[in-house]
DNA sequence: TTTTTAGTTCAAAAGCTATAGAACCAATTA
DNA sequence: TAATTGGTTCTATAGCTTTTGAACTAAAAA
C-alpha cells in the first residue's frame, strides 16, 4: 500500500498545500491529495475523520463543497451505509471554469467601465480596450482547452 | 470628469470586488478599479487616501504589492516630490503568469505522485495521467496567449 | 533650523474563514 | 425497543488577513 509508504502523510501535506493556490481550503486540498496518492483510491467519511485526525463536521463540509464542485463523487455498495467517494475525472475542470467566469466578469465590467470614459485620455482608455482583447484570446484559448478535454468520461468510476 | 458623474463609486466598489477573485484585496481592487475609472488615469499617493478615506498604511501596503507585481508604476516630475501611479498596459499579465505556475507546480507534484502508485490500480493511476495531459494542453494554450500578448509596451506611459 | 511633505514601518484592532465540538437525525442492527 | 452507524447542522473558537493608528524618516521648503 501507497499510504503505509515512508512520506505519504508529507507528500499529501505538500500537495494539498498547492490545492490552496487554487482557492480550497487545507482540509479539501488534504482529502484531494489523499485521493491521488491513495491505493484502493477510495475512500469513505469516517476513514478519512480517522487519517486526518479531524472533525466530522470539517470532514462533512469539506466533502459536501467537493461534491457540489464535481471535484469527487461517491458510490454505494447494498448492505452497506457507507458512501465509497473518489475523485472525479474531470477533477480540474471546475477551476478552469471558475477562471474562465472570472475572466468573463471582469472583461464585462471593464467592458462597461470603458464606455463611460472621456474621449479626454485616449491612451488610457485604449489601454483598457487592450486589455479587453487579451482578455479574449485568453478566454479563447481556455475555451478550447476545455473543449478538447475528455468531458463525457466525467462519470466513470475508478 | 468621470470621476463626478453619479454611481462612479459604486462602480469602483463592483469592478474592486471582482479583483478579489483574482487574489487582491479589497484596497488592492479598489485603486486599480479608481484608475480604470478616473480621467486623468494618473493618481498620488494622497489622492488615494482622500478618495477612500482609508489609512496612509493601507494605501502604501496597496500600492507597494501592485508596483512589485508590476500591476501599476509611477512617474515622477521635476520639482515635485510626488509619485504619478498608474496602470500599466500589462497589468492583467501577472495573473496569467501566477496562473501558468500554479498549473505547473501541481502538475510536477502529480506526476510525482502517479510515477509513486502501485500498478495494482491502474483506473486510479490512468485518471491522473489523463489529468497531467489536460493541464499541459492548459498551460501550452496560457503560455500562447502571453505570448502574442504585446509584452513590450509595458513600459508605455498614458 | 524648523516645519512640511510624502511617504514607510510596526503593533494592534477588526473582520473573516476554517476547523472543532456537541447536539441532533434518520436508517439500520441487535 | 434500544443502541449503533453514518453522517448533518449549528454555535463557538482559533487562526489568519486586512486595515488602522501612531510613531518614524528622509528630503525639501520656509
Amino acid at each position: 500500500m501507497a499510504d503505509q509508504q515512508k512520506g505519504t502523510r508529507e507528500i499529501i501535506e505538500e500537495t494539498g498545500k498547492i490545492f490552496e493556490k487554487f482557492g480550497l481550503t487545507p482540509m479539501q486540498g488534504r482529502i484531494i491529495a489523499w485521493f491521488m496518492v491513495s491505493d484502493p483510491p477510495e475512500k469513505t467519511f469516517d476513514e478519512m475523520v480517522i487519517y486526518f485526525q479531524a472533525s466530522k463536521s470539517s470532514v462533512s463540509t469539506s466533502l459536501n463543497f467537493l461534491l457540489q464542485n464535481k471535484i469527487i463523487d461517491y458510490r454505494t455498495f447494498a448492505a452497506d451505509r457507507k458512501r465509497y467517494f473518489y475523485l472525479t475525472d474531470s477533477f480540474f475542470r471546475g477551476y478552469f471554469v471558475k477562471v474562465i467566469e472570472n475572466v468573463a466578469e471582469l472583461k464585462d465590467s471593464t467592458y462597461r467601465i470603458a464606455s463611460m470614459r472621456t474621449p479626454e485620455f485616449p491612451a488610457a482608455s485604449e489601454k483598457i480596450l487592450r486589455w479587453i482583447e487579451n482578455a479574449n484570446k485568453f478566454q479563447d484559448a481556455l475555451e478550447s482547452t476545455l473543449q478538447s478535454t475528455n468531458h463525457d468520461s466525467e462519470k466513470t468510476q475508478v
